[in-house]
DNA sequence: TCTTCAAATGAATGCTTGTTCATATGAATA
DNA sequence: TATTCATATGAACAAGCATTCATTTGAAGA
Protein backbone atom coordinates (compact mmCIF):
# COMPACT_ATOMS: atom_id res chain seq x y z
CA UNK A 1 0.00 0.00 0.00
CA UNK A 2 1.28 3.52 -1.07
CA UNK A 3 0.58 6.73 0.47
CA UNK A 4 1.59 10.72 -0.76
CA UNK A 5 1.76 13.59 0.94
CA UNK A 6 1.35 12.64 4.47
CA UNK A 7 2.25 15.14 6.73
CA UNK A 8 1.47 17.93 4.08
CA UNK A 9 -2.02 16.49 5.15
CA UNK A 10 -1.29 17.09 8.57
CA UNK A 11 -0.71 20.91 9.58
CA UNK A 12 -2.20 22.61 12.15
CA UNK A 13 -4.98 21.68 13.80
CA UNK A 14 -8.03 23.42 16.45
CA UNK A 15 -9.32 22.05 19.20
CA UNK A 16 -12.69 21.47 17.52
CA UNK A 17 -11.12 19.73 14.33
CA UNK A 18 -9.57 17.29 17.28
CA UNK A 19 -12.86 16.44 18.71
CA UNK A 20 -14.35 15.73 15.57
CA UNK A 21 -11.91 13.42 14.77
CA UNK A 22 -11.79 12.21 18.26
CA UNK A 23 -15.36 11.30 17.44
CA UNK A 24 -14.78 9.69 13.99
CA UNK A 25 -12.26 7.40 15.45
CA UNK A 26 -14.60 6.23 18.09
CA UNK A 27 -16.63 4.77 15.44
CA UNK A 28 -13.93 1.98 15.12
CA UNK A 29 -13.21 1.63 18.45
CA UNK A 30 -16.13 -1.01 19.45
CA UNK A 31 -15.61 -4.54 17.78
CA UNK A 32 -19.78 -4.39 16.97
CA UNK A 33 -19.45 -1.44 14.47
CA UNK A 34 -16.42 -2.81 13.35
CA UNK A 35 -17.75 -5.95 12.32
CA UNK A 36 -21.10 -4.17 11.00
CA UNK A 37 -18.69 -2.45 8.75
CA UNK A 38 -16.99 -4.73 8.00
CA UNK A 39 -20.58 -6.66 7.02
CA UNK A 40 -21.00 -3.85 4.28
CA UNK A 41 -17.64 -4.27 3.06
CA UNK A 42 -19.29 -6.53 0.03
CA UNK A 43 -22.55 -4.31 -0.71
CA UNK A 44 -25.51 -2.83 1.16
CA UNK A 45 -27.54 -5.32 3.58
CA UNK A 46 -30.91 -4.77 5.26
CA UNK A 47 -30.96 -4.64 8.91
CA UNK A 48 -32.10 -8.23 9.27
CA UNK A 49 -29.33 -9.48 7.54
CA UNK A 50 -26.37 -7.57 9.55
CA UNK A 51 -27.59 -8.97 11.87
CA UNK A 52 -27.69 -12.67 11.16
CA UNK A 53 -24.30 -11.50 9.94
CA UNK A 54 -22.62 -10.31 12.98
CA UNK A 55 -24.75 -12.59 15.43
CA UNK A 56 -25.87 -9.51 17.44
CA UNK A 57 -29.72 -8.78 18.46
CA UNK A 58 -31.78 -6.29 16.28
CA UNK A 59 -31.89 -3.46 18.84
CA UNK A 60 -28.30 -3.39 19.60
CA UNK A 61 -27.17 -3.55 15.93
CA UNK A 62 -30.09 -0.32 14.96
CA UNK A 63 -28.36 1.57 17.85
CA UNK A 64 -24.88 1.03 16.36
CA UNK A 65 -26.22 1.76 13.12
CA UNK A 66 -27.53 5.29 14.00
CA UNK A 67 -24.15 6.08 15.64
CA UNK A 68 -22.50 5.02 12.18
CA UNK A 69 -24.86 6.72 9.96
CA UNK A 70 -24.87 9.89 12.86
CA UNK A 71 -20.64 10.26 11.82
CA UNK A 72 -21.57 9.73 8.34
CA UNK A 73 -19.52 6.13 7.55
CA UNK A 74 -22.82 4.59 6.54
CA UNK A 75 -25.87 5.97 4.91
CA UNK A 76 -29.54 4.21 3.98
CA UNK A 77 -32.54 3.71 2.07
CA UNK A 78 -35.72 2.56 2.70
CA UNK A 79 -36.98 -0.45 0.42
CA UNK A 80 -40.59 -1.19 1.61
CA UNK A 81 -40.34 -2.57 5.48
CA UNK A 82 -36.68 -3.08 5.25
CA UNK A 83 -34.07 -0.40 5.60
CA UNK A 84 -30.86 -1.14 3.41
CA UNK A 85 -27.35 0.75 4.83
CA UNK A 86 -24.15 0.71 2.58
CA UNK A 87 -20.78 2.33 3.02
CA UNK A 88 -20.77 6.50 2.72
CA UNK A 89 -17.30 5.95 1.10
CA UNK A 90 -13.90 4.27 0.86
CA UNK A 91 -12.73 5.97 3.73
CA UNK A 92 -13.92 3.77 5.96
CA UNK A 93 -12.32 1.12 3.77
CA UNK A 94 -8.92 2.71 4.07
CA UNK A 95 -9.13 3.87 7.26
CA UNK A 96 -9.65 -0.01 8.71
CA UNK A 97 -6.58 -1.33 5.86
CA UNK A 98 -4.41 1.12 7.92
CA UNK A 99 -5.25 -0.38 11.32
CA UNK A 100 -4.71 -3.55 9.66
CA UNK A 101 -2.19 -3.21 8.31
CA UNK A 102 -0.42 -1.77 11.81
CA UNK A 103 -1.87 -4.64 13.80
CA UNK A 104 0.16 -7.08 11.11
CA UNK A 105 3.31 -5.23 10.36
CA UNK A 106 3.86 -5.23 14.51
CA UNK B 1 -3.41 11.25 -1.26
CA UNK B 2 -3.34 8.46 -3.03
CA UNK B 3 -4.26 4.23 -2.02
CA UNK B 4 -3.59 0.92 -4.08
CA UNK B 5 -4.75 -2.52 -3.04
CA UNK B 6 -7.82 -1.47 -0.53
CA UNK B 7 -9.94 -4.35 -1.33
CA UNK B 8 -7.08 -6.64 -1.23
CA UNK B 9 -5.47 -5.77 1.92
CA UNK B 10 -9.51 -6.33 3.68
CA UNK B 11 -9.88 -10.09 3.14
CA UNK B 12 -11.69 -12.07 6.11
CA UNK B 13 -10.94 -11.35 9.37
CA UNK B 14 -11.10 -13.79 13.00
CA UNK B 15 -12.43 -13.17 16.23
CA UNK B 16 -9.55 -11.62 17.61
CA UNK B 17 -8.15 -9.49 15.19
CA UNK B 18 -10.97 -7.92 15.15
CA UNK B 19 -11.04 -7.01 18.94
CA UNK B 20 -7.08 -5.87 18.12
CA UNK B 21 -8.62 -3.49 15.50
CA UNK B 22 -11.03 -2.08 17.94
CA UNK B 23 -8.57 -1.41 20.71
CA UNK B 24 -6.28 0.26 18.05
CA UNK B 25 -8.45 2.88 17.21
CA UNK B 26 -9.83 3.13 20.45
CA UNK B 27 -6.17 4.98 21.16
CA UNK B 28 -7.31 7.76 18.64
CA UNK B 29 -10.79 7.82 20.27
CA UNK B 30 -9.55 10.47 22.77
CA UNK B 31 -8.65 13.77 22.46
CA UNK B 32 -5.74 13.77 24.88
CA UNK B 33 -4.65 10.85 23.35
CA UNK B 34 -4.71 13.01 19.59
CA UNK B 35 -3.11 15.64 21.25
CA UNK B 36 -0.12 13.77 22.24
CA UNK B 37 0.43 11.81 19.14
CA UNK B 38 0.01 15.46 17.58
CA UNK B 39 2.85 17.05 19.86
CA UNK B 40 4.98 14.20 18.31
CA UNK B 41 4.60 14.67 15.11
CA UNK B 42 7.20 17.22 14.51
CA UNK B 43 10.19 14.68 16.54
CA UNK B 44 10.53 13.33 19.86
CA UNK B 45 9.82 14.96 22.98
CA UNK B 46 9.79 14.44 27.03
CA UNK B 47 6.71 14.49 29.17
CA UNK B 48 7.49 18.02 30.54
CA UNK B 49 7.19 19.22 27.00
CA UNK B 50 4.31 17.21 26.52
CA UNK B 51 2.47 18.60 28.88
CA UNK B 52 3.15 22.11 28.17
CA UNK B 53 2.44 22.16 24.95
CA UNK B 54 -1.18 20.00 25.06
CA UNK B 55 -1.73 21.84 28.38
CA UNK B 56 -2.68 18.99 30.48
CA UNK B 57 -0.91 17.86 33.75
CA UNK B 58 1.55 15.02 34.22
CA UNK B 59 -0.15 12.57 35.70
CA UNK B 60 -2.81 12.12 33.29
CA UNK B 61 -0.55 12.79 30.38
CA UNK B 62 1.56 9.62 31.87
CA UNK B 63 -1.38 7.41 32.07
CA UNK B 64 -2.23 8.28 28.65
CA UNK B 65 1.54 7.50 27.45
CA UNK B 66 1.00 4.15 28.97
CA UNK B 67 -1.55 3.09 27.15
CA UNK B 68 0.11 4.77 23.85
CA UNK B 69 3.28 2.77 24.54
CA UNK B 70 1.18 -0.46 25.33
CA UNK B 71 -0.77 -0.25 21.61
CA UNK B 72 2.96 0.13 19.98
CA UNK B 73 2.16 3.75 18.51
CA UNK B 74 4.64 5.33 20.86
CA UNK B 75 8.16 4.31 21.97
CA UNK B 76 10.27 5.90 24.80
CA UNK B 77 14.02 6.35 25.85
CA UNK B 78 15.60 7.56 28.91
CA UNK B 79 17.88 10.68 28.55
CA UNK B 80 18.91 10.96 32.34
CA UNK B 81 16.30 11.70 34.68
CA UNK B 82 14.10 12.90 31.24
CA UNK B 83 11.76 10.14 29.31
CA UNK B 84 12.13 10.77 25.83
CA UNK B 85 8.56 9.91 23.88
CA UNK B 86 8.10 9.79 20.09
CA UNK B 87 6.41 7.89 17.83
CA UNK B 88 6.68 4.17 16.56
CA UNK B 89 6.19 4.54 12.85
CA UNK B 90 4.11 6.16 10.31
CA UNK B 91 1.09 4.38 10.78
CA UNK B 92 0.34 6.86 12.75
CA UNK B 93 0.28 9.95 10.54
CA UNK B 94 -1.33 7.71 7.89
CA UNK B 95 -4.28 6.68 10.14
CA UNK B 96 -4.69 9.94 11.67
CA UNK B 97 -4.46 11.67 8.06
CA UNK B 98 -6.67 9.66 6.32
CA UNK B 99 -9.23 10.77 9.52
CA UNK B 100 -8.90 14.44 8.80
CA UNK B 101 -9.36 13.71 5.51
CA UNK B 102 -12.93 11.81 6.32
CA UNK B 103 -13.67 14.85 8.28
CA UNK B 104 -13.22 17.81 5.62
CA UNK B 105 -14.35 15.86 2.94
CA UNK B 106 -17.49 15.89 4.16
C1' DT C 1 23.84 9.77 51.19
C1' DC C 2 20.47 13.41 51.15
C1' DT C 3 17.97 16.33 48.26
C1' DT C 4 15.84 17.59 44.07
C1' DC C 5 13.76 16.98 39.79
C1' DA C 6 11.18 14.01 36.25
C1' DA C 7 8.17 10.46 35.49
C1' DA C 8 5.27 6.50 36.93
C1' DT C 9 1.81 4.28 39.71
C1' DG C 10 -2.44 3.30 42.44
C1' DA C 11 -6.84 4.25 44.33
C1' DA C 12 -10.97 6.86 44.03
C1' DT C 13 -14.45 9.21 41.49
C1' DG C 14 -17.59 10.67 38.07
C1' DC C 15 -18.75 10.38 33.36
C1' DT C 16 -19.45 7.77 29.16
C1' DT C 17 -21.20 4.03 26.67
C1' DG C 18 -22.88 -0.75 24.93
C1' DT C 19 -26.44 -3.86 25.73
C1' DT C 20 -31.00 -5.41 27.07
C1' DC C 21 -35.92 -5.17 27.54
C1' DA C 22 -40.07 -3.18 26.41
C1' DT C 23 -42.44 -0.40 23.38
C1' DA C 24 -43.33 2.53 19.38
C1' DT C 25 -43.19 3.78 14.49
C1' DG C 26 -44.00 2.83 9.86
C1' DA C 27 -44.77 0.33 5.68
C1' DA C 28 -47.12 -3.53 3.31
C1' DT C 29 -50.87 -6.70 2.81
C1' DA C 30 -55.14 -8.95 3.72
C1' DT D 1 -58.45 -0.44 8.77
C1' DA D 2 -56.54 -4.25 11.33
C1' DT D 3 -52.62 -7.11 11.32
C1' DT D 4 -47.98 -8.32 10.48
C1' DC D 5 -43.27 -7.67 9.62
C1' DA D 6 -39.00 -4.67 9.88
C1' DT D 7 -36.79 -1.18 12.16
C1' DA D 8 -36.29 2.52 15.56
C1' DT D 9 -36.45 4.45 20.11
C1' DG D 10 -36.24 5.11 25.22
C1' DA D 11 -35.12 3.91 29.82
C1' DA D 12 -32.25 1.29 32.85
C1' DC D 13 -28.26 -1.06 34.16
C1' DA D 14 -23.51 -2.57 34.20
C1' DA D 15 -18.97 -2.08 32.67
C1' DG D 16 -15.25 0.77 31.02
C1' DC D 17 -12.46 4.74 31.20
C1' DA D 18 -10.22 9.54 31.80
C1' DT D 19 -8.88 12.49 35.29
C1' DT D 20 -7.34 13.83 39.89
C1' DC D 21 -4.79 13.43 44.12
C1' DA D 22 -1.39 11.34 46.78
C1' DT D 23 2.52 8.72 46.72
C1' DT D 24 6.50 6.26 44.81
C1' DT D 25 10.33 5.20 41.79
C1' DG D 26 14.46 6.48 39.79
C1' DA D 27 18.23 9.35 38.22
C1' DA D 28 21.40 13.36 38.91
C1' DG D 29 23.91 16.57 41.65
C1' DA D 30 25.36 18.69 46.11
Amino acid sequence: MHYDNVDVLIGDIGEEELLDLAELFKMFSDSTRIKILYALFDGEKNVSEICDEIQMNQSAVSHQLKLLKSSKLIGSRRDGKAVIYSLADDHVKTIIAMGKEHIEHD
